[in-house]
DNA sequence: ATTTTGGTTCAGTAATTGAAGAACTAAAAG
DNA sequence: CTTTTAGTTCTTCAATTACTGAACCAAAAT
C-alpha cells in the first residue's frame, strides 16, 4: 500500500495555544508534571480529539521518550485513553473528559478522607483549647455535611439538565 | 529578671506524631513544601496551639533558616498568624484554622475559575465533535450549578449547626 | 530477509527545590 | 556599651525532576 496516510495537520490558533498553556498551568498546579499537563490540555483544545503519538510529540516539541513517559502516566492515571483502527498500528489518544463524573466522585471522596484525619486529630486534642477545638469541630461538621448533601445536589443538577 | 521563662515542653505521643506526618503529607499534596507542611500540621496537633519559633524548630528538627523561611511563607499565605505578649519579644505562632470559611470560599472561587477556562475552550471547539463537546458542556454546566448552589448549602449547614 | 513503524527503556544532564550553616542585624537586657 | 535574644539573609549543597538522545525491540510492510 503506497498511499501514505495523510497526517491530519492540526493547526491551532494563537488563542487555542494560549488556552493550552493556561489549562496546562492549571494541571501543573494540581501536581501533574509539565509534559503530561500540556498533553492533557492539547487533547482538550485540539479540534481533532484523537491524536497519535507523533502528532502530540510534534505539536508540543517533545522528545519521543518524554512523550512516551507522559502518555503512559496519563494512561495509568485514567486521564486519557486510546483507540485503535484496524489495519493501523498507531494508537489514537484522547482525553477522557467523559469521565468527569468519576473524577468528581473522587474529589468528594477526598473530602471524607480529610474529615477523617481531622476527626482523629480532634480526638487527641485536650479540652483546654476550646476555641481551637470548636473551629476544628465546625470544619469537620461542615465537611461531613457537604459529603452527605452533595450527592443530592448532583442529582438535582442531573434533573434540571435533562 | 533572672527567672528564665520555663519553656513549655510540648511532648507528643506517637499517635500525634503520626498524625503530623499524615496531615503533613496531605499538605504537600496540596503543593506546600515539606517544612511548611509539617509546621502547619504541628500547629494543628499540638495541645499547645501557640508555639514559638524555637519550639517549632526544635520539635521538627529544622534549621533556623528553614524555620524562618517556612514560617514566613505560611504567614504571607495567611495560613498561620502570630500573637505577642507584652514584655516578651517572642512571637507565638498559631494555625489560622478559624479561617476555614474563607478557605472554603477560595475553593469555590477556583471552581468558577476553571469553569471559565473550560467555557473558553468550548467556544473554540468545532461542531464536528459533538460527544466531546457535550461532555465538556455538561461539566461546565455542573460546575456553574455547584457554584450557584453551594452558598445556599453552606447556609443550610449554618442553620442546622446553631 | 531487511527495513520501517511505533513506540519503550536506559543513561546522562540541566534546572529547580528544599534545607543547612554561617554570617548578619535590630531590639532588649545586663 | 557589651551581650543576649529572636530571628533574617546569603551562600552552598544534596536530592529530585523533567527532560533529551541513543540504543533497543517487536510487529508489520516491502
Amino acid at each position: 500500500m503506497q498511499i501514505k496516510k495523510q497526517m491530519e495537520d492540526i493547526i491551532l490558533s494563537d488563542v487555542q495555544k494560549q488556552l493550552i498553556e493556561r489549562l496546562g498551568v492549571a494541571s501543573e498546579k494540581e501536581g501533574l508534571p509539565p509534559a503530561p499537563s500540556r498533553i492533557l490540555a492539547l487533547l482538550m483544545v485540539s479540534p481533532v480529539t484523537e491524536l497519535t503519538f507523533d502528532q502530540i510529540r510534534e505539536h508540543l516539541n517533545l522528545s519521543k521518550s518524554a512523550t512516551s513517559t507522559a502518555l503512559n502516566l496519563l494512561l495509568t492515571t485514567n486521564r486519557i485513553d486510546y483507540i485503535t483502527q484496524s489495519g493501523d498500528r498507531k494508537r489514537y489518544f484522547k482525553n477522557r473528559i467523559g469521565n468527569w463524573r468519576e473524577n468528581i466522585k473522587g474529589s468528594v471522596k477526598k473530602i471524607t478522607n480529610s474529615a477523617d484525619v481531622l476527626e482523629e486529630i480532634l480526638n487527641t486534642r485536650p479540652d483546654n483549647t476550646p476555641e481551637f477545638n470548636k473551629d476544628l469541630k465546625d470544619l469537620i461538621s461542615f465537611l461531613r455535611f457537604m459529603n452527605d448533601n452533595l450527592p443530592a445536589l448532583y442529582r438535582q443538577w442531573e434533573e434540571q439538565n435533562d
